[in-house]
DNA sequence: AACTTCCTCAACCGCTTGCAG
DNA sequence: TCTGCAAGCGGTTGAGGAAGT
């Protein structure tokens, strides 16, 4: 990834795609002296052929201080799905409740977890699938032998498979209702949660509930 | 060992917001 | 109040590496 690739130039000139040690050389140094703010003058000023927002983009995500790289914990796993439960997808806003991490980071992660979760209720959709057709199967072989019977048959099925779906796929405002009755300690004023208590809440919870449950039983994560 | 598919994440793009003049 | 610019934000893309076949 750090090599670079057929990236070129913008039509205004600047120079695109993965940035060097050199340019990070540069910005830091630049941004350590001076602050960061008014972007495309630091562009200029630093010597770097880059775009302000570029710029901006290198710093926020990768260059400032007090990054945390590496593996979310299983508590900012929790804080992340607990606020994007109550905000959707405000990344920036939700990156607030988690020091070092950026936005992008949270939605990547987001993303990343959320395309598990879809492919799994693909594979639930597929098998219930089959599991119709497997029935209209049965029903045409048996409705001439015992009609009434298998009727009842069917029917204990399909309901055994609506119900264990009803479960994941509950309406977004009721599992808004979920997120705003387990974070205990809420501001209802501010909208904002008491994150020292959360951390708390969260922690524990996601050790007592199995990811299956936190990722297709507990809430329907597509909004 | 070679090939394919999947996953991760850095970076870009376009839209929105905020602010100064 | 209007306009233009810069910053910020969320969505999307695409390269590289890992995992699977």
């Amino acid at each position: 990834m750090a090599t670079m690739m057929a990236w070129g130039v913008s039509e205004q000139g600047w120079r695109k795609g993965p940035w060097t040690p050199e340019e990070d050389k540069l910005l830091s140094e630049y941004v350590s002296l001076h602050g960061d703010g008014r972007w495309s003058s630091v562009a200029r000023s630093a010597g770097l052929n880059r775009s302000g927002k570029s710029c901006r983009l290198r710093w926020v995500n990768y260059l400032r201080p007090g990054l945390k790289r590496g593996q979310l914990t299983p508590q900012e796993e929790g804080i992340i799905i607990e606020l994007h439960a109550l905000w959707g997808n405000k990344w920036s806003t939700i990156a607030k409740y988690l020091p070092g991490r950026t936005d992008n980071e949270i939605k990547n992660y987001w993303r990343t977890h959320f395309k598990k979760k879809e492919k799994s209720s693909i594979k639930h959709e597929q098998r219930k699938q089959q599991i119709k057709q497997l029935e209209e199967q049965h029903l045409e072989q048996q409705e001439q032998q015992q009609p009434i019977e298998h009727d009842m048959m069917t029917r204990s099925v399909l309901f055994h498979e609506e119900t264990s779906t009803d479960q994941k796929t509950t309406e977004p405002q009721e599992r808004q209702q979920t997120a705003f009755t387990h974070t205990t300690n809420y501001d209802q004023h501010q909208c904002l949660p008491h994150h020292h208590v959360m951390h708390q809440d969260v922690a524990s919870w996601s050790d007592t509930v199995g990811d299956d449950v936190l990722w297709s039983g507990l809430w329907n994560l597509d909004d």
